[in-house]
RNA sequence: GGUGGAAUGGCCGAGAGGCGAGGCAAGGGACUGCAAAUCCCUCUACACGGGUUCAAAUCCCGUUUCCACCUCCA
């Protein structure tokens, strides 16, 4: 069996994945920023990571995944000011988006989801701790910095030259060493929540918080630390600046997925509502979402457009409906397999798209099969399909996507009428009585219910109307 | 200005020196009372200009276009 071969960021290589303790995995992804709903580019991220630890998991590593939930920002102060509502109460309500529409989409709950407000402590712990080491300083006005020009490492995730960034606009020199030294801690401001430290009372600044949960939760160094490509500077170098200085080894490798565009271009707000995650639920359901996210390879933009998205949910309904068929002519749900290529492509950097084109292979197989009536070369599709898909998170047969809120006798009181009517049809055929055949089909159909005449009788499914409702 | 990424057939999308991934669409065929579903066949591409090589989509040099980051970002 080959081994996981995955991307490092900062060597800018794919090499072997060897974890820092044999066996066992730890990751820290950047979550998210609650201070809006999320949209598909967030919870591209939140796939893509999640498809990485289920094939960890799959691989045997004892995995221990955080991703974590800022819940204190200026955003977040700025959102409050406009909603009318306390800092706290906006936190919760995105955050209980994003966790909704990550659940929606089978993405697993975290080992563990740190948020920043129930760790300042650990925060200010490590902000004295840098300032001991003499990396950081507090000038008197409630900030305190972190002196980047100490640092050698600085800027060698983002490859560039403290001499030239661009300086910031409101880039305020008063009490910085340096331009570019950043804000470990803020002071509060008149209205802002606040903290009481030994600086003053204030708030974190967006970067030690990830420091600090991740020296919480994984120690002072841990195998691979996550997030989107444009969290590399100042996001990350800066996370590196905080925990190098502190002592810590820090993460390993940088895994940073790329974004879903739309026209192009990444997504930004003045696209509106629409990538939302809740408005594309309306028009697919979460694991045909959760398969076109998670059908590109994770450092490729995705280009999104309502048609590919479509496409891509027409795709995984026909692998849906073969696995679907499968259990039927067999009596029982295929058993998850592997095949040798889907563990080959996965362990060449998580490369999905290859891992695809075997599905598809399979797929064929496996729709020949049934025409055959071969049951060992069917189940032998099915369990290699759904073993792949259990991985890539889109087991349609996961608990997770069948609906429990469904009324089982209601289910099989549809399905009695249906086979009434289907029946029925029959009937009609036998006779020959097409004109009533067809009524009764064009009938269902009208009422969204699909027919197929198959070798083992009838078959209906419920086809879901398209595009916008 | 600095740092990265990208350009592949009608469309999407892998690959990274030689055997042309895969999907969608389209056309043809099989099956069907007609459909649907399914299967088979067809269509065959690597932005441009040079170079290296027996052999280049892949390596090298140059050019063009696009995207992103440079202290809010998944």
């Amino acid at each position: 069996m080959s081994s996981l071969k995955l991307y490092d960021t900062l060597s800018r290589t794919v090499s072997e994945f060897i974890p820092l303790q044999p066996g066992k995995a730890s990751i820290y992804l950047c979550g998210a920023t609650v201070q809006a709903p999320p949209h598909i580019g967030h919870i591209r991220s939140g796939v893509n990571f999640d498809i990485l630890r289920r094939w960890l998991i799959k691989s045997g590593f004892d995995t221990t995944f955080i991703r974590n939930v800022t819940d204190i920002d200026d955003k977040i102060l700025h959102k409050a000011v406009h909603e009318k509502a306390p800092w706290w109460a906006v936190a919760l309500k995105y955050e209980r988006a994003f966790t909704d529409a990550y659940t929606a989409l089978n993405v697993l709950p975290p080992t563990y989801e740190p948020r920043a407000t129930g760790h300042i402590t650990q925060m200010i712990e490590l902000i004295a701790s840098l300032i001991e080491r003499g990396h950081a300083y507090a000038p008197g006005n409630g900030d305190v910095y972190l002196e980047v020009r100490k640092l050698d490492s600085y800027l060698t995730l983002s490859n560039q030259n403290i001499d030239d960034l661009l300086p910031a606009q409101d880039a305020d020199e008063t009490f910085k060493r340096d331009v570019r030294d950043f804000a470990l801690w803020k002071a509060a401001k008149a209205g802002d929540p606040f903290w009481p430290t030994p600086w003053g009372n204030g708030r974190p600044g967006w970067h030690i918080e990830c420091s600090a949960m991740a020296f919480a939760y994984l120690g002072a160094e841990f195998d691979i630390h996550g997030g989107g490509l444009d969290l590399i500077f100042p996001h990350h170098e800066n996370e590196i600046a905080q925990s190098e200085a502190a002592g810590y080894g820090f993460a390993k490798r940088w895994l940073h997925n790329a974004w879903v565009t739309a026209s192009g271009e990444k997504m930004s707000k003045s696209l509106g509502n629409s990538l939302q995650v809740t408005e594309l639920l309306k028009s697919v359901r979460g694991i045909e979402l959760r398969w076109y996210l998670g059908s590109a390879h994770y450092r490729s933009m995705l280009e999104f457009s309502p048609a590919a998205l479509e496409e891509s949910a027409v795709g995984f309904r026909r692998i849906e409906n073969f696995l679907l068929r499968a259990t039927k002519i067999l009596g029982s749900q295929p058993e998850p397999l592997l095949s040798a290529d889907f563990v080959a492509a996965m362990n060449e950097d998580l490369a999905v798209p290859q891992a695809l084109a075997g599905i598809s292979e399979q797929l064929r197989l496996g729709n020949s099969a049934i025409t055959e009536n071969d049951k060992v070369a069917i189940a032998s599709a099915a369990s290699h399909i759904r073993g792949a898909l259990e991985v890539l998170g889109c087991d349609p047969f996961d608990p997770a996507f069948v609906g429990g809120a469904q009324d089982e006798s209601l289910t099989e009181a549809l399905d009695g009428v249906i086979n009434l009517v289907l029946a029925q049809r029959t009937a009609a055929r036998d006779r020959k009585d097409f004109a009533a055949s067809d009524q009764i089909r064009d009938g269902l159909i009208a009422l969204g219910i699909s027919i197929e005449d198959t070798a083992q009788g009838p078959r209906w499914s419920i086809s879901r109307s398209e595009g916008s409702n």
